[in-house]
DNA sequence: GCCGGGCGATGACAAAAGTCATGCGCCGGA
DNA sequence: TCCGGCGCATGACTTTTGTCATCGCCCGGC
């Protein structure tokens, strides 16, 4: 039996996959929570008692600490524990957060419900497994083509403030907050920061 | 039995909720499809072969036609069908609209997992069930303030559109463009298109 | 029958946003 | 050591936005 930890804040969809993997006769969901940091305690828990998860299904996008920052304090306790990343948006810059921290399954929510099941057993024997349309959404995307600041700007640009806000938050110039805005522009072929912050939301870079 | 039909495009929710609800021996799942187009189509087939489906479980957000229309064209075709509607994003305006298409459940993906049989049961006895703090929501939303055409254009500009093409889009003029874009921005209360969008975004009223 | 409000448009103006050239200091690689 | 790139800043400039007053048309309610 394979012992497994399942965080996702939407309770009715946890609900549904503990249930769905629980059919599954050699896999065992030990309980299912609905934060990272419950997960964080619960694995912690766990390992104090001497009968630790050997996998952590995790969802990408939970209300405080995300899915991958789950993993790498999972990690962090456990190096070499099983960690996947399920999510609905399936962007490339978080495949990549993803990998570098050391999860080793990622998956977008329209994948086939066999194939879960699947990957868990791989994660859980060593093994990796990225979906590949999002593999190769990845590869295709690149690197980010946005220095540091340009990409602080462009978040803080995302929620519609004006320069002088973006200026304060980011404690720059108004002139200098301009520049920054212009060029992440122009390197994303846009406008206007408006579509430069989806564009590059898009891609995973802010 | 109540015989249900099940439509959300995240395949591994779909199958984990229909593995969930097959489990209720009062319920059964005929199918889950991944559109709304999907689903009218089966409804459709399955009303004329005289085995008609009693309740519709409908994502709300789908490529495609979403999930409100969905419920609406379902309610065409059979007045009085069990239709619900379930979310990640309970935004007030979804829920009125659901409503207003004679949408009889309404729950968001954080409910547990019990509710949704329950609900389904209710739905199909012709009662009504919508999420208690969702309707809350909705009643201290109110009504939209907006005019259909100041809807219609800041729709347009959430894309970070500039007026010139908020203009074409919408046939208008550039002037009359900015003099929605003026007006919805005084309504909602801010200085700028984009945080208009987002906030009118947050009432559900585009 | 009149009034208000939504819809559509103009024109003029002020305020943001975006562009560009230019400057300085700092760091890291050739 | 020198060059290039990044970070940060100014100033001057153009374009785009946002605001306001004003106009006309049509519709629905009083």
């Amino acid at each position: 039996m394979i012992p497994v930890l399942l965080a996702d804040d939407e309770t009715l969809i946890r609900s549904a996959l503990a249930t769905m993997l629980d059919l599954e006769d050699d896999i065992d969901v030990v309980a299912h929570v609905e934060s990272g940091e419950e997960l964080l305690a619960l694995w912690r828990r766990r390992v104090d008692a001497g009968e630790p998860v050997a996998v952590a299904v995790i969802d990408l996008q939970m209300a405080g600490i995300d899915g991958v920052d789950t993993a790498e304090q999972i990690l962090l306790l456990t190096p070499g524990a099983g960690t996947m990343i399920v999510t609905s948006h399936g962007r490339p810059g978080y495949l990549k957060r993803a990998l570098t921290a050391g999860v080793r399954g990622f998956l977008p929510k329209t994948t086939p419900a066999a194939t879960l099941a699947a990957v868990i057993r791989t994660v859980h024997s060593g093994g990796r497994y990225v979906d590949p349309e999002l593999a190769a959404d990845a590869i295709s995307a690149g690197d980010s083509l946005l220095s540091a600041r340009e990409a602080d700007v462009l978040e803080l640009a995302a929620d519609g403030s004006s320069v002088e806000e973006i200026a304060q938050r980011a404690h720059l110039s108004m002139g200098t907050t301009r520049n920054y805005l212009s060029s992440a522009m122009a390197k994303l072929g846009v406008s206007n920061r408006y579509e430069a912050a989806l564009k590059a939301r898009e891609h995973g870079w802010i």
